[in-house]
DNA sequence: TAGATTGTTAATCGATTAACAATC
DNA sequence: TAGATTGTTAATCGATTAACAATC
């Protein structure tokens, strides 16, 4: 069942959300099972890749039957490691931790936001979407007494490698980070990138080359 | 100079900002001059894969010598299509429209907010960052009377593909998209996602394997 | 059983890396 | 000139697609 001896690419993961996704959107409307074709005809990926990724892991499948959705769903969940809370800090309570702190709180249960940290005194001890703002000086600490899972840099890129540094000292599992920088000392400690000006300017690029889609 | 005549891989298109970081930091820092070799410890990238992405797109170089830094940063902003104004409209003026738009406040002068658009009777003529929020069934209107150049997505699932048609009807020439759906109809129109939940998902799974780091 | 569709191997395609001649 | 480093071709690597035997 779980195989995944060898090591995943980074292509495959990036498309399990995308999976994980088109499945609750089954799910919600009812539908039992779905063949590697009509999942393509959904997503836009070959039959042939989705049976591909699906096997790195284990054989989901029925032949001459397709997929389950609940138990493909189920497993899906499984390999990306939900089915637990996730307890996350957000460094920088500006309108950009504000927004996702709201994005999470909205986001089932999945995942929980349990601090805010900021380095503004204006901003200290407000409360945004039922959680506190503490004093940035004070998340090693923080860190130290509370578990937490994952830290979200949404500071200024001069403020983000010191906080980075902080959360990793802290012993967080993981790092999502929305600085325009390359976070160093982070080995063994995973980074998400979200890099909105580059993919703003990748965008610009392809309003100016039309003939390139 | 200008060679380009095979298409450029989405994978090359994706690098692109990622130089022109470099190159500003470079710049900022009063390095006149980088060698591929220089580059690639500083981002990561081979040094052969920085001469031949750079190779797509002209000579920039100079052998012995290197790239000029202002000279190289100069040509991949006229790569991507920098040094003018980007008009934008957000449709969605929630916390992530209003952080978007204050980022992009924040953001030089390559791109400028026009316009929020919300359905929110409460929040329609609040003015963030000094842009006022119209009202959402205005949209396709306005986009008619004034040039806007991206549409960025930032409303609920359910409102996104509603939202996207008035932007394609209304000739934007890209959205940049944060609802987590894949649109529809938008052939023709460059479309930039940013699936902040895929994200967080797949964070999620290098945090429960780290032997795949 | 016959039909459908998976799991998996083989073939293809594309992207990255290595190598080196060209040249500043 | 000698040394350095590009531009570019060739080799390698990895990911995607095609094909089909296995099997439900």
């Amino acid at each position: 069942m779980n195989k995944q001896k060898d090591k995943i690419s980074t292509a495959v993961i990036r498309r399990l959300p995308r999976y994980l996704r088109a499945l609750e959107d089954l799910e919600n409307a009812g539908t039992e099972r779905i063949s590697s074709g009509e999942l393509s005809d959904l997503i836009g990926y070959t039959a042939s890749q989705i049976r591909q990724d699906l096997n790195h892991f284990g054989g989901f499948g029925q032949q001459g039957y397709g997929y389950n959705v609940g138990d493909l769903k189920t497993e899906i969940e499984r390999i990306l490691g939900m089915g637990r809370t996730y307890n996350m800090v957000i460094v920088g309570a500006g309108r950009l931790g504000q927004a996702i702190n709201s994005f999470i709180a909205s986001y089932k249960s999945d995942f929980k936001v349990v601090a805010l940290f900021d380095i503004n005194e204006n901003v200290i001890g407000k409360v945004y979407s039922g959680v506190t703002v503490l004093d940035a000086d004070s998340l090693e600490e923080y860190l130290k007494n509370n578990k937490v899972d994952i830290g979200v840099l949404t500071v200024t890129k001069e403020q983000a490698q010191t906080a980075c540094n902080h959360l990793v000292a802290g012993g967080v599992a993981g790092i999502w980070n929305f600085a325009p920088i390359d976070l160093e000392g982070t080995e063994g400690t995973p980074v998400e990138n979200v890099h909105l000006s580059d993919n703003l300017h990748s965008l610009v690029y392809y309003i100016n080359h039309p003939e390139q889609n």
